[in-house]
DNA sequence: TTTCGTGGTTAGTATATCCTAACTATAATT
DNA sequence: AATTATAGTTAGGATATACTAACCACGAAA
């Protein structure tokens, strides 16, 4: 169940597409990420390999169980990273800009620790 | 004065060594990083050609202003991150881990946030 | 029906990083 | 002097990640 930055990164960006769009395509996440659709594509590919997402022939892509919970997992840092960060005078901008940094490189333990912290 | 996450490492460690050997060497930095010195060797070279570091004929290396800059920097971050994260009951090395990771991609804005909310 | 616009794919490129392998240079040991 | 150990360099490879360019497919508009 491990993966790359990058991937998680989309995964992250699909669960969060989700909740705004009724569906999800390659061409929202590079609109999104601003990266180029080629760039997704191969992305894209990866995951369906990994099996952390799924691609209906009309393009719509869905997180399957392992690739939603990776998506939850990063969210999750994001969301309460980002919200500690502005309570602690950072910039909403700039909070979000490094949770979304921070929330793949750091541990479990570390951020469980924040968590419980920041409450 | 912008480097890549890797030459702040470099530098990071140079000056991190500085404070236990006499003189600081490529194989010495291979051997705290665990990298081949061949890495360290061409990481070198870049970070030379930047100007962030000086080698002498021996080999030793030294830290010019930028890099010193550079590292203090780094090592600030590290330091007083490790030091909260183990405050929070993160295990030492785990929190010196992390630490050595978000400092890299953390923003000024948000480490001084969390500095002044450290003390 | 011909032409466009939209979405997706593939091939090949570029950069960052680390690696292995092979080589040089110098100093220490036998 | 010959061998060995230590330090450093260079060439070439591997992986991750994004990019450009060129192409296919399909549906809508002219």
């Amino acid at each position: 169940m491990n993966v790359n930055e990058s991937a998680e990164n989309y995964l992250e960006t699909i669960l969060i597409l989700g909740k705004t769009h009724p569906v999800v395509r390659s061409v929202d996440i590079a609109e999104e990420l601003e990266f180029k659709k080629s760039s997704v594509s191969v992305a894209m590919k990866n995951l369906r390999e990994k099996g952390h997402i799924t691609v209906t022939k009309e393009g719509f892509i869905y997180l399957t169980e392992s690739g939603k919970a990776i998506a939850e997992m990063i969210y999750e840092r994001h969301e309460l990273l980002t919200e500690w960060l502005v309570r602690l005078g950072v910039n909403e901008k700039t909070a979000a800009e490094d949770a979304c940094r921070i929330e793949h490189v750091i541990s479990s333990e570390s951020f469980d620790a924040i968590k419980k912290h920041a409450k």
